[in-house]
DNA sequence: ATATTTTTTTAGACTTGACTAAAAATAAGT
DNA sequence: ACTTATTTTTAGTCAAGTCTAAAAAAATAT
């Protein structure tokens, strides 16, 4: 039985571990969740007595099997709790993120499994993010980034990689939302910001928007 | 914003306050809470501090007003969680208790309210206890222990006063469920058993078991 | 190759919530 | 009223998870 923070960590070095292949390193843990390095390092060595990562010291640290396991568990209902919230409870996809971050501590099987049921299995979270089923498998849609797509591509917004009130809202107000089709119309060298066009109108949008956002093309 | 530990022993006090009122003991507390005497003592301490309780030493404690605010907004909590366990997820009303426990703690007002609406607002929760509304405020149905019955006398079984797996577990198999109608047809006091009639049924229970069941006459 | 910067770990301290053992206050018994 | 038993509080300790400051290792620059 892990501790909230515990499962916070596997969460968090299986999400860096998507993106950094070969080793997840101190400082970018302690950056993502918002603590010192020095509590990281006391936390990989609990961890590592556990044997739910493989860590030496100076390394970097990977997750085993075991460490994988708890986190596509924690993953599965963070985004159960989120598709439940956003699909029944009338929250919008803005509003769901912090409230999941604590309903993926609760601790009962038969719980995740009653609600994945309830839900119809749902296959993606309402930010389009994949979720793991039972047996921790889930479908990976081959996506692109809004930065790699041509000027003159198109394709449709399916996954959003920044989950944060603000960011969501800030879509939300500019109606980029999961379906969209997003056309490229202009790159602009000097900041990096593009002008993209969706449905009949066209406007600005900055790097820090473009890198959170992913389609099909 | 409160730790899990200080919701739990407000909530117990209230608890313990509605049966015991005129102030509840140390002793008491550390029972029900499964903990020591002296740490109970720690946490008045804190709670005193943070003006939730009333409390002198050796004197025993009460909530005040803000305390009592807070007690039934987890008990709300609490119940609402049971209800949406048993009606939506198919669970039984044995298996809810330690699950709600949980889901008690997480911090959201609108989760709340959203799911009180999502279950239509219901009165009562699956062992028949009174779920406060947003403003904390519940129906207390007027019910009577059951041995307060005379030989003769039957009421409706309407609300159960212990949540625990063993004992729902026990009522389930012998088919003491809410909504059952209770005879009493004879008191044996030797033991304090009672022989009860439910449908054609004639069978004993243990006191243990009479003073968990309440009705309504 | 050596010096400098950056990253990571260690050492020591703090907070929360628990514990044991001992002291103090209250309640009960004669 | 005085002794004994019970209840409650205090004092001191511990584990988890965090922090700051300092030391050690690794990476980078000259
Ligand atoms: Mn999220
Ligand atoms: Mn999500
Ligand atoms: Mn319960
Ligand atoms: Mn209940």
């Amino acid at each position: 039985m892990l501790t909230k923070s515990e499962e916070n960590y596997i969460k968090e070095i299986y999400a860096l571990e998507q993106i950094n292949t070969e080793g997840v390193s101190t400082n970018l843990i302690a950056q993502k969740i918002e603590t010192k390095a020095s509590s990281v390092t006391d936390m990989l060595k609990k961890l590592a007595k556990k044997e739910l990562i493989n860590y030496q010291k100076y390394k970097g640290v990977k997750l085993n099997a075991e460490g994988k396991k708890i986190a596509l568990s924690v993953v599965r209902k963070h985004r159960l709790w989120e598709t439940f919230l956003v699909n029944k409870l009338n929250f919008s996809w803005d509003e769901v993120h912090d409230i999941a971050e604590q309903l993926e501590h609760i601790q009962s099987e038969k719980l995740t499994n009653q609600l994945d049921a309830f839900l119809n299995f749902p296959k993606v979270d309402p930010h389009g993010d994949p979720i793991p089923d039972v047996n921790g498998e889930f479908i990976a849609i081959k996506t692109v980034c809004l930065n790699e797509l041509e000027v003159g591509e198109k394709g449709v917004f399916v996954e959003v990689k920044n989950d944060s009130e603000k960011f969501l809202k800030f879509l939300t107000k500019n109606n980029i939302t999961i379906g969209s089709e997003i056309k490229v119309i202009d790159k602009e060298v000097f900041d990096d910001s593009y002008t993209i066009e969706i449905g009949e109108k066209q406007f600005n949008i900055s790097e820090s928007v473009i890198k959170n956002i992913y389609l099909k093309r």
